[in-house]
DNA sequence: GACGCGTGGAA
DNA sequence: TTTCCAAGCGT
């Protein structure tokens, strides 16, 4: 007996599916594990100018293991969780050295690579190779807690595994491409988190959410956790030449590999800082202008910026290295750096939210 | 298994 | 304004 669920599914892409996303031109698997890589937990119309950047500068695996990591950073910059460029940098490598520049064919020897999991593995499978492969990514999280009426929220792993098993039980043997991409615009365009148009889903019929009325039941919510609050002094130095020091930030944590200002500890009253910045930083500066501070909210924490300018008169200890650098803005602006980093040094009289 | 990791859009 | 969460993965 024909799986329905697939039919209807590949009835309805094929009329009412995405067909033209940048990826789905001059499909190669290089080209699709960048998309997939960009399109983790980011919508697809902030990863397309992305997406085309990217390929202009690395048009495949080989240019891409060959960049220098800053460049890749740098294409980076405001797309968010760095941590996939750097991952996306050291795979390329691996690619190149132990598969002579040939993604590898099964879902194994995939997930061996920096970055790709099961589900990202599976869609490279299914979208450049065609093979029968089940994805989950949130859209089809959500269409398959609805349809079988799952319920829980699915960072547990127990409601995980039951999305898993329906998934893969639904995956056709025919048509995979096709099929993996139906479900996600599915969940995208029609099995919308709020307002879902289930009048016009071909799944409808056999949908359990829909027929109790509960599609807002599903998938169960994330319980709610407290974020705390962080604080910290983000320093503009310049020096007379109007040079701004920028410094490398640690390869792990936030906005890791990424360019950014001198913190200080928030302990440091604003009467101190001058004081600290020499004591600490070995810079000689006159009176500091604080700039209107911001909160910038992270998926865990919020972090109230504190942004202070400070002329520097002496420099006796920082010298450009490896992690620091003395930068005119516009060159400091083509690093890869935070966006509220970006932002600040673009128009600090905007950044003031408080 | 729980947590850390960014940003922007939607409600 | 705040919260949620979007084509997840590594530690």
């Amino acid at each position: 007996m024909p799986d329905l669920f697939a039919e209807k599914l590949l009835d309805w892409y094929d009329n009412h599916g995405r067909h033209n996303l940048p990826w789905h031109h001059d499909r190669n698997a290089y080209r699709v594990w960048v998309s997939e890589i960009m399109l983790q937990q980011t919508q697809v119309a902030t990863v397309i100018p992305y997406f085309e950047a990217f390929m202009a500068s690395f048009p495949d695996v080989q240019a891409l293991a060959s960049a220098p990591e800053d460049a890749v950073l740098s294409h980076w910059s405001g797309l968010g969780y760095y941590a996939r460029a750097r991952n996306l940098h050291k795979a390329a490598k691996q690619i190149v050295e132990a598969y002579d520049g040939e993604f590898p064919q099964d879902q194994e020897a995939l997930e061996s690579l920096t970055g790709i999991g099961r589900s990202t593995a599976a869609a490279i499978l299914a979208q450049a190779f065609g093979k029968r492969a089940a994805i989950l990514d949130g859209n089809v999280k959500r269409v398959l807690a609805r349809y079988h009426a799952v319920p829980g929220w699915p960072g547990q792993s127990a409601v995980l595994k039951q999305l898993w098993q329906h998934a893969e039980t639904h995956t056709p043997n025919h048509r995979v491409r096709d099929y993996t991409q139906g479900i996600m615009d599915l969940g995208a365009m029609v099995c919308t988190r709020s307002k879902p148009k289930c009048d016009s889903c071909p799944l409808n019929s056999g949908c359990v959410a829909y027929a109790e009325s509960q599609t807002h039941l599903y998938p169960g919510s994330k319980p709610k956790k407290q974020k705390p609050e962080k604080t910290t002094w983000m320093l503009i130095f310049e020096d007379t030449e109007g040079r701004i020091l920028l410094e490398r930030r640690p390869p792990s944590g936030i906005w890791g590999g990424l360019w950014s200002l001198p913190e200080l500890d928030p302990a440091y009253g604003a009467e101190e800082l001058q004081e600290a910045c020499e004591k600490e930083l070995g810079l000689v500066c006159s009176d500091p202008e604080l700039i209107s501070g911001f909160r910038h909210t992270f998926s865990h924490y919020h972090l109230h910026i504190q942004p202070a300018r400070l002329p520097v008169s002496g420099n006796t200890r920082i010298a450009d290295s490896e992690s620091q650098r003395w930068l005119h803005r516009d060159e400091a602006l083509t690093l890869g750096l935070p966006a509220p980093i970006r932002s600040l040094l673009t128009e600090p009289e905007q950044s003031a939210l408080l």
